[in-house]
DNA sequence: ACCATTAACTTGACTACCTCAAGTATCGGG
DNA sequence: CCCGATACTTGAGGTAGTCAAGTTAATGGT
């Protein structure tokens, strides 16, 4: 037979809860070097252009009372901005300085492990990972 | 050519994040649904048997005294029993009461996003998801 | 056998994260 | 103009995480 039998829905659900776990360690213990918590450097990792709070809020999937925390110590290390939204005044955007985006590019760079492993992928094997992850990540985003 | 271009590096950074993410939304809301927290659920997701206090410090790679108070909280709840190690006086094992693997089956059972995306794919795509996440994972692990 | 070291666990103090309820300011439609 | 909805903040309360210190128990060397 070509294929071993395909590993079962258990095993598959596990290995993915298991890669998630160590990409959140090595993302985490990568910020941390930075002086950042994981929370806060996802946060920045979203922040492309400027974001009002409600948005980061929906990004991040929590109460939009808990940005204003997060946010509030960001801003505080100078890795963040909140300007008032031309358009509408009760709408605070977020932007990254100068320093927030070297900060987050440089904890991107420092995730040792995860450039490792992925290294050790060929041009081949990386567009296949791409490809299922993509379609699973589809079907893990909307609602069931 | 047969491939576009492999993807950047970059952008399967952002997916394998994108969908750890998103995993543990799924895995963190079915736990919701039980009265537990993301973190309990995943402590008692590793009591396949009994596990000394360090061990699961460990496993979750944090410190031991983060671990007292997550048990306490499960053993508040009847979920988790800490015995002592007949070997070692110094040690208690912690283990999942029965109510305790009954509830974490149900919120593996729970995570309806994760099931729904998996099913999506079929037994030869689940084979080479495996083997690659299998191979990300090993990289993912030790050191660097 | 004894003492020093080391290891497992808990406690206490402190911070970050997170939610909910309530309050303020603003927007937008009748 | 007023009413309802929306954006953000504040405060209370709980979980999660770290570090330092303390207790108890195992262990290794002499």
């Amino acid at each position: 037979m070509t294929a071993p039998t395909s590993p079962t829905k258990e095993r598959l659900l596990e290995l993915v809860a298991a890669l998630g776990t160590a990409q959140w360690q090595d993302f985490s213990a990568s910020a941390a070097r930075h002086g950042l918590t994981g929370v806060q450097a996802k946060l920045l990792a979203h922040l492309k252009g400027p974001v009002p709070m409600r948005g980061l809020a929906t990004l991040l999937v929590c109460d939009a009372s808990n940005v204003t925390g997060i946010v509030d110590r960001l801003e505080a290390r100078g890795l963040v901005r909140r300007e008032p939204d031309p358009s509408d005044r009760r709408v605070k955007n977020v932007v990254a300085t100068d320093e927030g985006r070297e900060t987050i590019r440089r904890v991107r760079a420092g995730m040792h492990a995860t450039h490792t492993a992925l290294d050790a992928l060929d041009a081949e094997q990386r567009t296949a990972l791409y490809a299922l992850l993509e379609r699973l990540r589809d079907g893990l985003r909307p609602g069931s």
